[in-house]
DNA sequence: TTGTATGCGTTATCAA
DNA sequence: TTGATAACGCATACAA
């Protein structure tokens, strides 16, 4: 193993309380020995043992971050932003997939627990009783990233879904588009699911479209219920000119499901995602989406746990600002003159 | 904090090193002190404190990654086989996200070194001196994932890149095409570039393809540089027939800049990847490309390493097989009976 | 089979 | 300003 603080303790010729101070206290030593610990610190090479010191504070240096599924692009991205001020503030994170497994999760923050993190991310599920009194069990600092709890207080980080989806419908109908289809999340999602369905409702009524129940069609976010989904609402209304879609996945499901019928994306339907993930922009056509900022979602409420976790004083939540990102899959609707 | 190792041999009326005996080797206790024993940790609920047992044994019961970026699919997907196999072993991993960017591996080493993992999986970088002699330092087995090095004698987990390529090659030109581009990842990149280009070459030569040079554009593997090299291509060899891309990212930038330009995939020009990223399946058409099996070089390269770090035996490489994923981007080019 | 005692490397308390 | 020492929780060598 490494040298010890003790082996360096010796080469300064001091005691190991004294190269102790100048790692965590420099200004208590006075300068001649400091300045001759740091140089045996260097030369050694010396390390302070992070086992020894968790020990002692019983502070791991880790946090938890509990993410559906790394593999899903919108979550790395997410992730990404989580890590690098994880890095920031050298710690690491623990990542658990909860795979929306609910049965899992009592599981994965047992570990957690097992692994004395100093707070935890909880990445876009939604809150049950089952996850608060795990979470009251560990006894940590949680934050909700992408998600929010109307039952429990703690502080998230994440976009207005209610407010994004009514202004993604508001823009297909400044478009032109009247007759507009919705693939939704589920219904019992209370974060991608209803508030996305309730803004695109609302804007339709407040536009005078009356809503019709075939014209929204649920899915789980994913790619192939997109393309599920899209089936079942082009057999109900074959006469939409537009499609909203819940997340980018099922947006893309649906345009496979479109241009596999020979029905062409924009020109016979346009089609509008929701998160504006990396592969929206590399796919032709370019998909127009509704963007959550996700790398500073994840950024964001990385940093407002460390804050947590170092001042102990509970952060507030952040509303972060979403976008209409413009590319090819919505156009105006050709203005009907020759009906 | 938790309840500790005494609480509960208090409870159970034993001594410690018996509680111990249980939680690590259950079978040097007799039954009954033992069944009572167990039942005092249920109660209690206790955890072996990790700080504790590392700082004894010095095991970290974590391993750390080294990988490009997480956010981009192919290694998010290779991760997610990293993990799956840390948790079956109870063990966490720490990840250094590379960004290609080498001045930054020295400090995540370092990091690595003070947090004592107990192995290092390496994914899909290079191998330099540089890298090398930092491995040394660190001093814990070095499983390579999705990359391999001449120099040195690190176990490997990897697809055969140049017979993979060499397949792909002659997958096309058996479809009847004969003028064919590449783009290419860097010939320096000794994993994803050179060996892709040389199966590329060698494929060619062996059916009697004269290769120029024309014929041939380099790229970074990512979406952008496929996009840029393609438009390089098509203007100086505007007569092929089918392009090659040495990722699915750049085969994904090929098809795009195709697309904008009228020139229709795979009507016009067949497109064939490398990788099989998720969203190789999620695009109209779909994309046809050789397979890496993602996910089980990042399941099996994890194997590999705790194997090493359990029995101290290094582990053999692994040479895992690549596969033809037949879509819609390759299409048989029609016999030039007009000409 | 069980218990006692020691050491792992740190930090903080206390005394000098 | 500095140093000696106790405590953190665990696993094992050794003694019983």
């Amino acid at each position: 193993m490494g040298p010890t603080i003790r082996d360096v303790a010796q080469k300064a010729n001091v005691s190991i309380s004294t190269v102790s101070r100048v790692v965590n206290n420099p200004l208590a030593v006075r300068k001649e020995k400091r300045d001759r610990v740091l140089v045996a610190i260097k030369e050694l090479g010396y390390e302070p043992n992070p086992f020894a010191s968790g020990l002692r504070d019983k502070r791991s240096m880790t946090i938890g971050a509990i993410i559906p599924d790394i593999s899903n692009p919108f979550f790395a991205a997410l992730l990404r932003g989580i890590e690098d001020v994880a890095r920031e503030n050298r710690n690491n994170v623990i990542i658990c997939n909860s795979d929306q497994d609910g049965s899992r999760f009592k599981e994965y923050m047992h570990f957690f627990y097992k692994k004395r993190v100093d707070g935890i991310i909880f990445v876009s599920e939604s809150i049950t009783p089952n996850h608060f009194e795990c979470f009251q069990k560990v006894n940590a600092p949680v934050v909700l990233a992408a998600t929010e709890s109307l039952m429990y207080d703690h502080p998230f980080v994440k976009v207005d879904d209610y407010r994004a989806s009514f202004d993604g419908t508001q823009f297909l109908i400044k478009n032109g588009h009247r007759n507009i289809g919705m693939i939704s999340g589920s219904i019992s999602d209370p974060i991608a699911g209803r508030p996305r369905f309730a803004g695109f409702e609302n804007a339709m009524n407040e536009n005078g479209l009356l809503l019709q129940k075939e014209q929204v069609v649920f899915g789980d976010l994913k790619y192939d219920s997109g393309y599920q989904a899209m089936g079942k609402l082009i057999a109900k209304t074959p006469d939409i000119t537009a499609v909203f879609a819940a997340s980018d996945e099922m947006a893309m499901g649906a345009i496979s499901f479109l241009t596999e019928r020979g029905i062409e994306v924009p020109q016979d339907v346009s089609v509008l995602g929701f998160d504006n993930i990396p592969a929206a922009r590399m796919i032709r056509p370019g998909l127009t989406t509704v963007a959550q900022p996700i790398y500073e979602i994840g950024h964001k409420s990385a940093s407002a746990l460390f804050q947590w976790v170092n001042t102990g004083v509970k952060p507030d939540s952040i509303m972060l600002d979403h976008e209409i990102i413009v590319r090819d899959t919505v156009i105006r609707k050709k203005t009907e003159s020759l009906v």
